[in-house]
DNA sequence: TATAAGATTTACT
DNA sequence: GTAAATCTTATAT
């Protein structure tokens, strides 16, 4: 399991950096999961326009990124999708990681009932997907993620950083000019 | 109270 | 390539 400081030691952009090959492992009514992430984005809080924490935005559903790092923040977008995102730094600093592809490791029956799916692609390449594969819900808004329920590890896979590609993150274009900004890592290890 | 828009996915033309 | 699905949140009357 990933140490509490590991969300607290390093700028927000290293941890996405290092969440790349670290596993997501859920149980949910005796139902084991697992995944590798492979895609993260950061949101850099107060100064970052495309993050919900930005202009220090506190509201109910925000408070969570502002809680200490090492929780889970889990919300609702476009009504439909869950986002599964991980808290990092010092309570009082709203950032976050969201978690946007993981492949799948254990339990690729379940997963492919919870998605409906009967091939192999697409299962959890999306933010959206994967926290209806893994199953992710607002319930685990703001729970440790240590849990029996939703915990993060280490092992999975070890990426070099020449092999991970770096660039603007995706879906922020009402951010202005901070939709550009480099903030969203991608490792595919089938190359 | 009302309205607009969103860190997306899927199906369809 | 375009559009619909779907509902919470934030902001404005």
């Amino acid at each position: 399991m990933l140490p509490p400081n590991f969300y607290l030691d390093a700028s927000t952009l290293d941890i996405a950096r290092q969440l790349l090959g670290k596993v997501i492992r859920t149980e949910r009514e005796g139902q084991v999961t697992s995944g590798i992430i492979n895609e993260t984005e950061a949101y850099l809080g107060i100064e970052d326009r495309a993050a919900h924490s930005y202009n220090d935005r506190r509201t109910a559903r925000t408070e969570t990124m502002y809680a200490r790092g090492g929780i889970a923040y889990v919300y609702l977008c476009y009504g439909i999708h869950e986002m599964f995102n991980v808290v990092v730094q010092e309570e009082g600093v709203p950032h976050a990681i969201l978690v946007r592809s993981v492949i799948p490791m254990e339990g690729l029956d379940i997963i492919h009932r919870r998605r409906a799916m009967t091939r192999s692609k697409g299962l959890s390449d999306g933010p959206g997907k994967l926290c209806q594969a893994l199953a992710i819900d607002r319930r685990m808004d703001g729970i440790t993620l240590d849990s029996p329920e939703l915990s993060l590890w280490e092992e999975g896979h070890r990426v070099p950083q020449d092999e991970i590609q770096v660039g603007p993150r995706i879906g922020v274009d009402y951010a202005g000019e901070d939709a550009l900004l480099p903030y969203r890592f991608l490792w595919q290890p089938s190359q």
